[in-house]
DNA sequence: CGCATAGA
DNA sequence: TCTATGCGG
């Protein structure tokens, strides 16, 4: 998932609280789902579902979410992904073996009675699919959140975004948007503060993280930060066994990226794929809009629907349809922050 | 994940 | 006030 250049990152990665960090948020939307998908979970890997076994952990965890962001200042946009380019067929087919083995390791599991195992399972079997994207779309419809779909990756737009001055920066659990070239990047952007890795509970906290600090302090462009991308892998080429971050870096930083790929990964052309981070298709004009939250359509989509508890819906409609009526709602001026 | 609750 | 735990759907 993404490119792993977080060992490069050491002394770049800037703790922030919700409070620091009012502005649009440019969300990767498919991470954000997926991380709710294979994170919300009972002990034994089952996701929240309703009386029909439609998985409803993403509803859950988009909606506590984005109104603990509204309530902080920040203002969410959602972006899907699009069409992925032809080159990230390898990944995604990659991506559906583990998928299908995580499946099946999750039945064995449960079998035996391995709670943790099954727990673990499950999450490598999370799939964003349809139902997932047009019910949570549906949501953050009713909660006035925009969103829209990319014309490729999502993190790319998010970039564009937040360059041209229409998000104040992007949020995502992947290090893309940075190849992207955004220039500035939050991540573990959660509201406990809690997160589990491998079935385990980690404290973590947000973090933001400044594209132009981080070039500098390697001394890099951007560039060849996406070529040390290419020598460990992208989600859009495989990487060269045996190298990873350090190893990369000093291969870009000698000069010594073509001749590696030509050595090591005769049949990757490095040029689409460094043609694709530095311009990728998105598109230009976009105007978010916020507007109040329908509480009807909300109460009628999780309570009637998806069978969430109205009394555990109520609180969250009054914390976000109250404080920030007049002040956030309607068209928003880009300008509101500076 | 995020919330509520319990116990320190 | 803080941390641990269980539940939600």
């Amino acid at each position: 998932m993404g490119v792993s250049i977080r060992p490069l990152l050491e002394g770049c990665r800037h703790p922030v609280g919700f409070a620091d960090i009012p502005g649009v948020a440019a969300i990767d939307a498919n991470n954000a789902l997926y991380q709710f998908l294979s994170i919300i979970r009972q002990a034994d890997g089952t996701p929240l579902q309703d009386t029909q076994g439609r998985v409803t952990s993403h509803l859950s965890g988009l909606l506590f979410r984005t109104a603990h962001f509204l309530e902080n200042g920040i203002m969410p946009l959602y972006i899907f992904d699009g069409s992925p380019p032809v080159f990230k067929a390898r990944t995604i087919a990659g991506r559906r073996g583990i998928r299908q083995a995580g499946e099946e390791r999750w039945a064995e599991a449960l079998e035996r009675g391995d709670t943790d195992g099954a727990y673990r399972a499950a999450m490598q079997s999370t799939r964003v699919d349809g139902a997932i994207l047009s019910s949570g779309k549906r949501l953050l419809d009713a909660l006035g959140v925009p969103w829209m779909v990319a014309p490729s990756e999502g993190e790319a737009q998010s970039a564009h975004f937040v360059n041209s001055g229409i998000a104040t920066y992007s949020v995502s659990q992947d290090y893309d948007s940075l190849l992207f070239g955004a220039s500035v990047l939050i991540r573990n952007l959660t509201v406990s503060g809690k997160r589990r890795i491998g079935g385990r509970q980690v404290t973590v906290s947000p973090e933001r993280i400044s594209l132009s600090e981080f070039l500098d302090t390697l001394g890099i462009t951007r560039e060849q930060l996406i070529r040390i991308g290419i020598l460990i892998g992208t989600d859009f080429n495989e990487g060269i066994h045996g190298i990873g971050p350090k190893k990369a870096l000093k291969i870009v930083r000698d000069g010594r990226f073509s001749g590696v790929m030509e050595e090591k990964a005769p049949d990757t052309d490095p040029e689409p794929i460094m043609e694709f981070f530095l311009s990728p298709p998105v598109i230009d004009e976009y105007q978010p809009e916020w507007k109040p939250p329908d509480s009807d359509s909300l109460m009628k989509i999780l309570c009637d629907e998806y069978g969430f508890s109205p009394e555990r819906i109520r609180p969250v409609l009054e914390r976000i349809d109250g404080p920030q009526k007049g002040q956030q709602s309607g068209q928003m001026r880009l300008d509101a922050w500076g």
